[in-house]
DNA sequence: CAAGGAAATGACAACGTCGACAATTTTCAT
DNA sequence: ATGAAAATTGTCGACGTTGTCATTTCCTTG
């Protein structure tokens, strides 16, 4: 391999020489440096990370460890903010994944140090409440798509499922709506009762009485292994006599349900019954005839902001933890009918 | 940081010694390995790759390079996959996506080389033929989800969209379905024509002719910004004199507009249509009601043993390329009757 | 033109690890 | 007891880079 000794000799220079070089440190002559320059494309020299970080003990590296990569498919954007970011400043990415099993969890860690990296993302990929394994190490970390449970305070950024929720509701109530249905995400999920809370709440301050609302549990049980009621809970709902004008789902997956629930039964979307979904999941979201009206979950930013965070923590040192979040943005199709 | 050093002094040994614990090499007392791993654990040490790799030239570690990581969200199981095998063998996978812009392939090659990995594995996230830009690059390199373009010929492992197809079409066909219509995966998917040539010539084979298919194309056009005609196509086919008893949709994404056509139609999904997809696209598949019957993609194979299949390629410094394929297993849900 | 200072360049060591080889100790058959 | 082989342990240097400090060259100014 090429390495900078071969550089300096082929450009007739010292090693510090190229390595100022390679740096953009001053105090190197126009002309030597365009002939180092030179030398190191001829050679196709390409500059050792590892020795590097050895002399400054710095890897410019970050590692991502997420649990379940599968569960929630579009999650992923997560890491393609992450990466994004990373491969705008020069920054490479390690990435392991845990299975949500603790004792792989801790070899990840382990192998995290063994490459020195410089921080860490924690990505779930269902907002979630966790425990990192982390407790006894130092390495700085940000939080993403999750928040610590313990009091100890790690850096966390995370969706505003409230907000979201929220906006939704009220778009429904704007509309005119006043008989509502909710079908509610798996409880364990911590967008579960965000989301639940937010639509009760802003249907209470529009004066709604809780009579109005068909509120059911879509599902329930271990993420990967639930028991699903969707279909049934948005049958029943929508043969109710005096039936909700529209059903808000947990999320768009399970807005598939709703949709073929509510066509099972002859009736027709949005005139009949309106629904909007939650996240934004675009492959059922757009596959949806009439398409379906949404909030997305702002993974793509959750991952950009939470690398860029990370990187702050790093250079400034000051591990000052707090909880950041980002809002929802509402995605009008045609889903929905106002009355 | 805690070195090899430090451990050496705190158990009494030379550095060597240490070296040789760390690495379980022979030659060491039983007593002294003892003191050493005591040691080590006292001081919380762990081995420093960049150092390792300097002084032996392999850095343990894999690059991923993918392209849109979001485009099919479930193809992240490759990714999965390829964790999975290097998490039990002691590897370490650094990851960069492309986004699927060649300016910025190039440059991850590059990162990629800068931490000297020993191998890559070139991961897209649709099956497709792709032009690496690695031609001019020496490094061991498996694609997986796509082939290569050029003729030089790099190791390939894909999933076998034929024998899946052939598989869906004969399941319908034993069935009793004689009249079977097929919406079309977007062309410049490299699944679309192995998956409608399988269903044409399993349906030759059976005996049913050209006029017995009803084959409309679904999707067209770029990848992330197609024009999408399922919704169309489907109720169009429904409501010929004549219509077909089964469906195959060219995906599972695809089956939900099949199964809203067919609702709206009136029609009821499996009695009066039967319809099958193809990916296992698991968030579909099973949102849908009845539960999808389909081909499932084998993703998590995939990565996982491209992973193995580059450490064989390392290992043996034989890059003998060649072609895998990986078969689709049939997932039997309830969106098929027979007749 | 000399003196002083700034700019450019280089020599060398050190980061943490392990391979090559040397030195020391133990084991064991005679 | 003795020598030889085997097992154990240690010394030293090199990997590729950059920080520290020294040296050389150049420029400015009186």
């Amino acid at each position: 391999m090429v390495s900078i000794v071969s550089v300096a000799k082929a450009a007739g220079v010292s090693n510090k020489t190229v390595s100022r070089v390679i740096n953009g440190e001053p105090h190197v002559t126009e002309d030597t440096r365009e002939r180092v320059e030179k030398a190191i494309r001829d050679l196709g020299y390409i500059p050792n990370m590892a020795a590097r970080q050895i002399r400054s003990s710095r890897s410019n590296t970050f590692g991502i460890i997420t649990d379940y990569v599968s569960t929630t498919p579009y999650s992923v954007d997560i890491v393609r903010g992450i990466q994004d970011w990373a491969n705008t400043h020069g920054k490479s990415i390690l990435m392991a994944n845990s299975g949500g099993l603790p004792e792989r969890e801790a070899e990840i860690w382990k192998m995290f140090q063994s490459h020195r990296i410089d921080g860490v993302l924690y990505v779930t990929m269902y907002h979630r409440v966790v425990d990192p394994e982390a407790g006894d190490v130092s390495i700085p970390t940000v939080m993403i798509n999750c928040r610590p449970q313990t009091s100890e305070l790690l850096p966390s950024i995370e969706p505003d499922d409230f907000q979201g929720a929220r906006d939704l509701t009220r778009y429904l109530l704007e509309r005119g709506h006043r008989r509502i249905g909710y079908i509610r995400l798996n409880p364990i999920l911590l967008g579960a009762e965000l989301r639940l809370d937010a639509f009760r709440r802003t249907a209470k301050e529009f004066g709604l009485a809780e009579s109005d609302l068909s509120i059911r549990l879509g599902m329930e049980g271990p993420v990967g292994a639930e028991e699903n009621y969707v279909f049934a809970a948005a049958s029943e709902i929508l043969q109710q006599k005096d039936r909700p004008t529209a059903i808000m789902s947990g999320n768009d997956e399970m807005a598939i349900q709703i949709y073929i629930a509510a066509l099972t039964l002859g009736l027709r979307i949005p005139q009949d019954v309106s629904i909007v979904g939650f996240d934004d999941f675009r492959t059922v979201s757009l596959a949806l005839k009439p398409e379906l009206t949404t909030a997305a979950l702002p993974y793509y930013d959750l991952g950009f902001q939470g690398a860029e965070w990370l990187n702050s923590v790093i250079s400034e040192e000051k591990v000052r933890a707090s909880r950041r979040v980002i809002s929802c943005k509402l995605v009008e199709r045609t889903s929905v009918c106002a009355l």
